[in-house]
DNA sequence: TTGAAAGCGCTAACAT
DNA sequence: ATGTTAGCGCTTTCAA
């Protein structure tokens, strides 16, 4: 980093003293007059000066960082959450530091301190497996929006904020079973993430239910990872009376259409298929998968708003008992023709 | 952010100076006895003790912050390249700064400012468009990584460190359309880009060699967005002459296939179809897709590796005569059944 | 309305 | 081997 000009050089250049450049850069907090207004910013263009955020943040005691730590940034979910995110973090002046856990627990724990050390003011975390770490979250300063998280928990004390993205997971595969159903399909399998993860394990109630209210026998539980390889495994293991899957994620879903291809089964004629967690990308397989999507826009809009708002409370060991913050998220059902539609 | 505690608080629990302090955690640069070192470590545990990377970065004059700034982070090329870019410069104890300008020329602009207050030390740019916005290159100090900068250019004296990731377009597009023609395909048509982007034209030449080499004439241009929409428009614009594709980009040729399927075309039987940028999800494709792949991995370890190196000149206005640095990327074919393979 | 100066937490040159 | 202290660039209180 060569020598750039700083706060020193623009006052001496207006002839000023170094804290009017403050007052003129931040807008306060004191007053400044038109005239010396004017001569700082000229002497700003002069010099081309460009304030040193690093100094602004320790003096601050707070940054204009943030960090989105995931599971994994290729997933096009996650990596459609980052985009978002970014977007509503820029306009607002803030930066957005990315970690990828890569579903390692070591890893996680090593970024959440990295993310410490670099002081940044609110993490967004879809955390490595269910249960979530909790030890680490509520060790965690400031603010966490947590995207992962499932409801109905204990509020336990936590070093910061603590905002929960409501997600009701076991609701969204539902409405894709529900919607294979109103195909009049009968025997619907599912394909399964790893069963010691709870999400996985809502997916499956979901699924479920939806087959139960219809007063029909639950097809076969495929468990897999959540990848396209998995579903594309899962396609092999299909016994012959099924004739429709729901996929508990979008890659799952890509792989299980690849792996039906190569068997030679036809979606949806043969299976049709929906799935949840899905992305703008879904409309593009073949055939265009059904998914559940949830409004990322709208998401990522609440979810800078709420790390950016400033801390209601900045306390240590407060217990959320103010009625736990949450975000809310409408899924909504994407038609593809996969489902038959 | 809370009372965290500081070094000056592990100093006084361990009884020395806030310098050993610093001595011990940065390894030097003065020597500490093992006693000495013991007892601030144990002062480091038991206080819960996080160095602040912030003053860390203030003091030293430099970050441990670097910035992938791209046209858009959910592009499934770019967004491998963000996650294989955090596991190689987390390794290495940095941060990632991730910036997505949506292809809009004024945000880029804004997200560089951006980064340059953050201090970041290195700026790794897939520009929004070709001939790239050279003024504000030269004019960013650091070092910046240049990811879709065209071979041959004029070394142009600089602000800081650039390095060039050594693509060429022109023959990467060429593999994939000579493989076509391997498949004694005759009329190759191409979905290229807007052909005011430089790239663009790239791989138009490409594909217009291979065909001329062989002897054969060139199939229809099709100029469509980088988009998968883009690419599913180009599917309603084949003749029925044409028995193949190229694609300029992955998600047109997602869009492509999704597009052929819709006018019930037959990939490969009849539009063999290959592209290039391809990703791993290409394999998962209905039908699996042939695409020219950049090894993503080495590139990022390269790209690290090039960022935290320590800088070989720090001077203001060097121009790169000692031989511009490049990174190198050797394109490989990886075959799918889309081709006809 | 403006200026002087005390920190923010850390590094490292300079003393001891 | 260890301690003292002057910055790094900025914010903001306190004086003027």
């Amino acid at each position: 980093m060569g020598k750039r000009p700083t706060r020193d050089d623009v006052a001496k250049e207006a002839g000023t003293s170094t804290a009017v450049v403050s007052y003129v850069i931040n807008h306060g907090p004191r007053p400044v007059s038109p005239t010396t207004r004017r001569r700082v910013l000229d002497a700003i263009r002069k010099t081309g000066y460009l304030p040193n955020g690093i100094a602004k943040s320790l003096a601050n005691g707070s940054s204009d960082t943030y960090a989105l730590l995931v599971t994994d940034l290729a997933n096009p979910f996650l990596a459609q959450m980052a985009q978002s995110l970014e977007r509503e973090l820029f306009a607002r002046g803030k930066d957005l530091l990315v970690g990828d856990s890569g579903d390692d627990p070591a890893r996680q724990l090593d970024l959440l301190e990295a993310f410490q050390r670099q002081q940044v003011s609110g993490l967004v975390w879809y955390g490595v497996d269910q249960p979530l770490p909790l030890d680490a979250i509520d060790a965690y300063p400031g603010t966490v929006v947590m995207l992962n998280q499932p409801a109905g928990q204990e509020p336990r004390p936590s070093a910061g904020r603590r905002v929960r993205l409501d997600v009701d997971e076991s609701r969204e595969a539902r409405m894709a079973t529900e919607h294979l159903l109103s195909h009049g399909r009968r025997h619907v399998a599912i394909v399964a993430g790893p069963t010691q993860r709870l999400n996985s394990r809502e997916r499956i109630h979901g699924w479920r239910a939806a087959i139960d209210d219809a007063g029909l026998e639950p097809g076969r539980i495929i468990t897999a990872p959540y990848t396209r390889e998995g579903g594309r495994q899962a396609a092999f293991q299909l016994g012959s009376d099924v004739d429709a899957v729901f996929a508990s994620n979008e890659m799952q879903a890509m792989g299980l259409l690849a792996g039906l291809a190569e068997r030679g089964m036809k979606a949806p004629d043969d299976v049709a298929v929906a799935a949840m967690n899905g992305t703008a990308g879904a409309a593009y397989l073949v055939p265009s998968l059904t998914t559940v999507q949830l409004p990322q826009g709208p998401i990522a809009r609440d979810i800078a708003n709420a790390l950016t708002r400033n801390e209601p409370s900045g306390g240590t060991g407060r217990t959320g008992r103010t009625g736990e913050e949450a975000i809310a998220s409408a899924p909504r059902l994407v038609t593809g023709h996969s489902c038959g539609c």
